[in-house]
DNA sequence: AGATAAACGAGACGGTACGTCACGTCTTAGG
DNA sequence: CCTAAGACGTGACGTACCGTCTCGTTTATCT
C-alpha cells in the first residue's frame, strides 16, 4: 500500500481542490481502523477461506455498504488488515551495519508471525494476495515498496564497496529472505522461529557475496 | 498421499481379508478418476476461493455424496487432484550425479508448474493445504515421503563421502529448495521459469557445502 | 392467520412507533406475492410430498433466505399459499337468515376446493398443517377466527331465540361441518360436489336443533 | 388391499401353480414383519415428511432393496403399517344390537389413534395416503371392505326393518363416521376422545333414521 | 439558517454454494 | 433367487455469504 500517511485505499482524486470543496462528511477513521481491527481478528480466527465480510461488519459494527465503499473486495481488506499492524511500528537499524539493516527490513513481519494470531492472521493475508489479482497487487506493492526497494539500495551499496559478486540478483535475494518464510508459513503450516532474522540474512549474504 | 497404487483417500481396513470379504458394490474407479479430474481443471480456473464442488459434481458426473463420502473437505480434494496430476509422471535421474538425483525430486513438480494451467491449479492446492488442516496433513505426507526422506536419503550419502558439512540440516535443505518456489508461485502470483531446477540445486549443495 | 390486512407472518412490533421508526429497507410487498403464488402453483402442481422450497424460489423469481426470512418453514409458506387465496373473496351472506349467515362462513374454502387445482392445493396445504407444528397452528388460528368464533356467535344467537337445544357444542357444529369435507379431501382423495355447502348446514343444524 | 391373511402387497401369481413352482427362497417373513414395525415406528416418530426409508430400512436391519422389490413406495409402505396393527386384533361385536355393530367396525381404528404414537403413526399414514395416489388405493381398499361393505349391509338391514329412511346413503354414513375423526386427526392435530365411538354411531344413526 | 450531498448503521434482496439427507437404482457376495 | 450391505446419480434441504440495493439518520459544506 503505497499510502504510508492517508487512509488505506482511498481513491484519491484527481486534483486536492476537489476534494476540499466536496460537501458531506468525511470518512470515519473510526470506522475504518474498527474494520481494520475486525478484519484481522476474523482472518485469525476462521483463515481465508473462512473470512465473512458479514461478520467483520457486525464485529466492528459497520455497515457492509462502508466496506465495499472503501475496499474493492474481501481479499483487499484482507490484506490491507495484516498491513495496517506493521505500519505502526517501523523498525530502525540498530547499526549502520548491513545485517542489522537489512535485519530491520524483514523483523516487522518476523515479529508479527511469531504469535499464534499472528501466523494465522498473515497466513490469510498471503492467502488472499495469492487469490485475488487486486489483493495481490496491494501485498507486492507494499512489499516493493518496504522491501525490495530498500533493500537493492543497500545491496547496490554493498557492491560498490566490492564485497558482493557483481552479477547480484534482487530477485534471487528477495526469493532467499522470504521464501523459506513461505515455506514455514503455508507449505508447514507452521510457526516461524525466533532465530530466522538472522540466518536468513546470512543466507542471502553468503549466496551475494563476492568470494 | 503415497498411494501410487490405490485410491486416494482409502481408509486402510485392519487386514485385507476384512476387505476383501465386504459385500456390496466397490468404490467407482471411474467416478474417483473423473473427479480428479474435475477438480484440477476447477481449480485451474476458478482458483482456491472460487473452488465449487457444486460445479466439480456437475462436470465429472458424480454425485456431491460421492465426493464427499471419499474426500474430507473440499480442500482435500483439492490437493488430492493436483498431486494425483504427479503420480503418473515419475522421473529417474539422468545420471547417478547428485545433481541429477535431486533434480529428479523436485522437476515433477516444476514441469507441472510451468504451464498456466498447471501454475493455477498448483496455487490453488498450496493454498488449500494453507488453509486446511486436513488438506495440510495430505499435502505433508506426500512433501515428506516424496521429497523429504529421499532428499535425506542423498545429502546423508553425500555427508559420509566428506562433500557436505557436518552440521546439514534436511529443513534447511528443503526450504532452500522449495521457499523460492513458494515466493514466485504465491506472493510473486508469478510463472517458475524453466532454468530454475538447476538453480535451485545448486543453492542447496552450495549452502551445505563443506568447504 | 389474523392478519387480513398485513403481510403474513410478520412479527409484530411492540409497539407501532418502534416498527416505524425501524431503517433499513422494508419488506418487500412484491417479493412476498412472487413466493404466494408460487407457493400455490407448487402445492397444486406437486402435492406436499413433491413441495419443492427450491422451485418456489425460481419460479418466484425470490431467493430461498427471502422465503425462510418471513416463514418458518415450507409448511408455514403452504398453508399461507392457500390461506392467502381466501382473504381476497370474503363472502357476504346472501340473507339474515342462519342457513346464509353459515354458508357464508364455509362457502369461500368450498369453492376453493371444487377446482382441480383448488383441491390439490388445498389438500396440500392441509397436510402440511397436519405434518408440521407451526404450520398447524396457522391454519388453526385461522380456523379459529374466520370461522369457529362467527359461527359461534350465529349459534349462541339461536340458542337465545330457542331454536337450538341448550348443550350445543361448538365442537360438535365444526366437525359436522368441516369433517365430511376432510374425508372427501383427504381420505378419499377426490373433489368435493358443489351442493356440498346447503348440505353440510342443514346436516349441523338438524344435529342441535331443539326438537 | 385385501390381503388380511397373507402377506402385504405381495404380487399375487396369476396361478397357484406357477407360484408353487418358482425356484429359490421364498419371501422372508421375518424380514416383512421387521420392516412393517419399523415403518410404523418411524412413521410415529418422525411423521410422513420425516419418513426415511434408509432409516426402515437400517432399523429393520434389510436393505432398501427388499422392501422396494414388496412395496411400490414409500407411502406404500407406510399406510400398510398402519394398517397392519389392526389386521391383528378384529373386534366381534358384544352383542347382536346395531350400535354395536357398528361400533365393532370403528372402534380398532379409535383404540390405535387413542395413544400418542398410534395418532403420530395413523396420522402419518393418512397423510400418504392423500399424497400418493398408489397407497389411496392401498386405504381406500381397506376402508371400502372393513368399513363401507359391512356397514352398507347393516344399514341395508335396518333399512328393511323400517327404522332408517328409504333414501339412507352410504357416503353419507361413512363421513359422519369419519369425518369428525378426521378433523380431530389432521386438521386440529389432536387426540381422539374415548367417547368417540359411541357417539358418532348415535350421530349416524340419528342422521338416517326414519322419523 | 436552510439546502444539499455524502457517509453511515441497518438490513432486505437475488444469487451461489455449502455440507447433509433421502430418494430409487444398481452391484457385489453369501445363503 | 432372496437377502444385507452399501455405492451411485439426482435433487432438495436449511444455512451462510456474496455484493447490491434501499432506507432513515447524521454530518459537513455551500448557498
Amino acid at each position: 500500500m503505497g499510502e504510508s500517511d492517508s487512509l488505506p485505499q482511498a481513491t484519491e482524486p484527481t486534483t486536492e481542490d476537489a476534494e476540499k470543496r466536496r460537501v458531506g462528511p468525511k470518512r470515519s477513521e473510526a470506522s475504518t481502523n474498527a474494520v481494520l481491527v475486525a478484519a484481522y481478528t476474523e482472518l485469525s480466527e476462521h483463515g481465508w477461506r473462512g473470512f465473512s465480510v458479514d461478520r467483520v461488519a457486525k464485529n466492528a459494527k459497520a455497515s457492509k455498504q462502508t466496506i465495499y465503499r472503501w475496499w474493492k473486495s474481501a481479499a483487499c481488506l484482507a490484506v490491507d488488515a495484516a498491513l495496517a499492524t506493521l505500519a505502526e511500528k517501523p523498525i530502525t537499524p540498530a547499526s549502520n551495519d548491513v545485517r542489522d539493516r537489512i535485519s530491520a527490513l524483514i523483523e516487522p513481519m518476523l515479529i508479527a508471525v511469531r504469535t499464534g494470531d499472528g501466523a494465522h492472521a498473515w497466513r490469510g493475508a498471503l492467502l488472499a494476495a495469492a487469490d485475488d489479482q487486486d489483493a495481490g497487487e496491494i501485498f507486492r506493492a507494499w512489499f516493493s515498496e518496504s522491501v525490495k526497494i530498500p533493500l537493492r539500495h543497500i545491496l547496490a551499496e554493498q557492491a560498490l564497496k566490492g564485497t558482493l559478486r557483481r552479477d547480484w540478483d534482487i530477485d534471487l535475494a528477495t526469493e532467499l529472505l522470504f521464501g523459506p518464510v513461505w515455506h514455514r508459513l503455508i507449505a508447514m503450516r507452521g510457526p516461524v522461529p525466533e532465530v530466522y532474522s538472522r540466518r536468513l540474512v546470512e543466507s542471502v549474504l553468503k549466496a551475494l557475496s563476492s568470494t
